[in-house]
DNA sequence: TTAAAAGTTGACGCAGCGTCATTTTTCCGG
DNA sequence: CCGGAAAAATGACGCTGCGTCAACTTTTAA
């Protein structure tokens, strides 16, 4: 009978609650940042939304700060997969900077849709931007994209992490705009961000 | 000798002090922010910095948040004049693009000389976005500049609020990646972003 | 069945907050 | 130059949120 032991991966009560507890927090935070905006959003407001104790919230995050990485990664984490898709149904570098752009303005508008109902006024009042481990991976996939999908003779000593950056400018700039106009128009900004960096990039090489 | 009397402006020591005083404040800030980070920045950590009671802090800013936003304000306004310059030398779109990006990665690398010198490794990580009225008004005056300068034979139905975003978006990320790099390449990162722009601007009408 | 490991709890001491009654400094008319 | 009024600075005070930790409960696995 010594035969497959059970393999202890996330079957027991343990690590179900864990997660459960992690979830809660998180959806306690979205939930207290969108009503009070993140600054003003203290660990206490967030353990006030669920029902656990102050101490347990410290066994999961160290700061509202480390719950707000852990939120914005979660985003990202859920944008890969849609990149990913446009990256296997494009056909050549222009589809994929279109399909791109459009699922990320797509995106922005999805995940603020809520917020957008209800005034809420701190979306581009006070900014903060951090810098996840999963938005890191989204930065390194768009540059090797950019690196595999340009024709090589077109541009020959490509500085693809400036593309790349240049790319994500865009994206984010105009993202917080586009939000700010109603009804918020995404082919629009789809239209305007691929035609600009499309067109752009044949001015680009420079080669000195 | 009833002549002239002395007007009022700011000749007094009460005047003097109060400038003085929020520019002790404003620097002593700084200093903290550039030192442990502007998150973990208390108070009462630049209050310390200053030799003021800590009421006195509350007689010029509400808040930590306000004199961040007091010190943004403030370098936007300091580089609301080089702008000017560039605006009041260049002849045509083209060469006020060119100037006016080498004039904003010049002044990111100033101002970020000395953070950089020690290793300030929060510059990146947790980035703080404000809107101040002087930030608002570079967008305006550049969006103007962007609608005056541009033919309107070849961008017949420019959205130049979208193009104002784009063009500061590139600013803004290539400029953080700019100063990631060592050495600093300020004429590299101008050329890039003026590049794209500018060809970018070929593709974009779409009069649909 | 049981004991150790993992996880939860909430009260506690402490630090930073913003206020305000009091004191100090500056201003200006006489 | 004086004196009182207005402006500004002071710091102690009450309060709120912080992170910890010893005690307690639940889960695990032998």
């Amino acid at each position: 009978m010594g035969e497959a032991m059970t393999i202890p991966l996330s079957t027991g009560k343990r690590a179900q609650s864990k997660a459960a507890n992690r979830q809660c927090i998180l959806e306690a935070a979205r939930s207290v940042f969108a009503r009070i905006g993140y600054e003003a959003t203290t660990v206490r407001d967030i353990i006030r939304e669920t029902n656990l104790a102050a101490g347990t919230f410290y066994n999961y995050f160290k700061s509202k700060e480390e719950v707000f990485e852990a939120i914005s990664d979660e985003s990202a984490a859920r944008f890969r997969p849609l990149l990913k898709d446009v990256r296997a149904r494009a056909d050549g570098f222009e589809e994929f900077i279109c399909g791109a752009y459009r699922a990320y303005f797509q995106f922005l508008a999805d995940e603020n849709a809520e917020a957008l109902d209800k005034g809420a006024p701190h979306v581009a009042l006070i900014g903060v931007r951090v810098d996840t481990p999963e938005m890191q991976a989204v930065f390194e996939e768009i540059r090797m994209d950019i690196e595999r999908m340009i024709d090589p003779d077109e541009a020959p000593q490509l500085d693809s992490e400036y593309l790349t950056a240049a790319a994500i400018g865009i994206a984010r700039e105009l993202g917080d705009h586009m939000l700010a106009r109603s009804p918020v128009d995404v082919e629009m900004a789809t239209t305007f961000a691929s035609s600009l960096l499309i067109a752009g990039l044949k001015g680009l090489p420079d080669p000195s």
